[in-house]
DNA sequence: TGTAAAATAGTAATGATTCCTATTTTACTC
DNA sequence: GAGTAAAATAGGAATCATTACTATTTTACA
């Protein structure tokens, strides 16, 4: 099946290469539907698959039950806040020393890696946090 | 709220204690009914939910849309099979490195890592696998 | 222009997970 | 051992992200 020119999956990987968080397909819906407003979520849905499958964008997986879309495709780890739910990119040198590990102990083969920490970031740290609920 | 003691809750928590895999919620559903054929699937998210949020099993989401749970709650990597969607454990000592490293690096407070490798075992290297979709 | 493949919009379906409620079980007191 | 309030359960309904379906439109190319 070849790829075929489409003005909506421009708009959507502009849209993410545009943004240096990591949108959601409902938030890139959202967005694009400003300058497209006939554009459907399927149709998102569809682009941002086959732009991830074809490596032009990156799928993330960050636990929050939501799939987070990143046009930065280069080896790198992310940061979710459990405060306000962002998703910020965090280059660690010692990334690339894991994956030779990984492959040194592991008997099969390890094609690529995802690391995710979590966690506060600074400006929810900052901010005083109602924890009323926390010890219930 | 305190916490009373339930039969199902034990059951569901003995039966993850016995797997080295990680099973999703319905694998320890369908096997749990074999000796508690009155279980119902929500009491087995729910109990699942409530070890993980004390902290006596970890929830996994490795990306395959489906949540697994471990109950070897000490910090370690997982790799996930391609080909089968097996979970395995994968221990690497430079683990706590790069959290050491991620913290000097990040301005926030990191409470957590998840690491997951994605490739093939050794068991589907071996075996042909049929790649004919696999450029169209 | 003509045409076949690919893409779209809109909507229905799927499937994992959570929520709801009447009933049962637990833990604790007398 | 009975009485009781809080917690847990079974079963089913609801939610919500994502995928599948289909008639129509767009693209690429002769």
């Amino acid at each position: 099946m070849t790829v075929k020119y489409s003005r909506q999956r421009q708009v959507i990987y502009d849209f993410l290469m545009s943004r240096k968080d990591h949108p959601t397909a409902d938030v890139v819906y959202r967005n694009v539907r400003q300058e497209h407003p006939n554009i459907s979520l399927g149709t998102v849905y569809r682009n941002l698959t086959l732009l991830a499958d074809r490596g032009a964008i990156q799928r993330l997986q960050v636990g929050d039950g939501v799939d987070h879309f990143d046009a930065d495709v280069s080896q790198h780890c992310h940061f979710v806040c459990s405060g306000c739910g962002s998703v910020t990119d965090l280059q660690l040198d010692c990334l690339k020393d894991m994956l030779a590990d990984a492959r040194r102990k592991f008997s099969g083969r390890i094609e690529r890696q995802s690391t995710c920490f979590y966690g506060l970031c600074g400006n929810c740290l900052g901010k005083s946090v109602d924890i009323s609920e926390e010890n219930a």
